[in-house]
DNA sequence: TTCCTTGCAAATACTTTGCAGACTG
DNA sequence: CAGTCTGCAAAGTATTTGCAAGGAA
């Protein structure tokens, strides 16, 4: 299971895995929804686990090091969103701007694009953000 | 020039064009990096044109409101920059993560895929973020 | 038993709001 | 002169940092 990897990836920089960790690795694991720290906290008190939201912010920070969950800003949202990678490929998402609803968009079309710019502007590409809004079919 | 068809806007929602408006809109259009707040009212300052910060984030939302203004979250940055519309095509963005530099990227390659992305997710598809980071040919 | 991790408090960064006085039309 | 706009102070939200106590290996 993913608690057995992640923890050996704890341990080769130095880290522990603690009751935290474990707890807001389960939450990502069994959502469907990139969450952002204030509802990893809030759900995480819901169901009775002691945590921080400082913690939650230390937490995701540790798991972003690790290569193991993604940073997502999304559409001016004014929040970062976390979502585990755990073997996903690189996509998307769009955001119902109604009910706040996240789809993931299953589907980058940038690596053509990725070689053009970098021709046209001489920069080395990095990273890229990609998100969309809109409405969803209930909001609709 | 800009300034006037502007002043028919603004006063078309019972706005008034004032000393301040002024100053921002001629920053923004002198100016060939999008701007955030603080550095819109840092440069004023140093213009010696009396302005609070408060005063520039509430003209950049008029500005906004009126759509002469585009509201930018570049890659991770953390705050929002502007820039005028002024006949400018949609387009989007590389910053540099070492300088800062921001290079406008003249293309959307994303008509078609919104097209797809209702196809897919039955979304209607309003507005994107898409945002690259990189290094620049100084910066490599 | 080492030293990493947590919780609490406080600080920081960005942005928004309230209100009285200043200014535009 | 009416009603909008500005500056200042304060509040709001998201996130980070400092430090002493708690916990993993």
């Amino acid at each position: 299971m993913l608690e057995t990897s992640i923890k050996e990836g704890l341990q080769a920089t130095g880290r522990r895995m603690t009751r935290t960790r474990k707890a807001v690795l389960a939450l990502l694991e069994r959502t469907h929804q990139p969450l952002s720290a204030s509802e990893i906290f809030a759900q995480l008190q819901e169901e009775h686990v002691a945590i921080d939201l400082v913690t939650v912010y230390r937490t995701v920070n540790v798991l972003k090091e690790l290569g193991l969950v993604v940073q997502l800003d999304l559409y001016q949202e004014g929040q970062s969103r976390y979502e585990l990678k755990e073997g996903r490929t690189h996509h998307h998402h769009i955001r119902c701007q109604v009910c706040g609803r996240i789809v993931d968009l299953l589907l980058c079309p940038l690596k053509k694009l990725t070689k053009l710019i970098e021709k046209r502007t001489q920069f080395v590409v990095g990273d890229h953000t990609l998100e969309f809004t809109g409405f969803c079919p209930k909001c609709q």
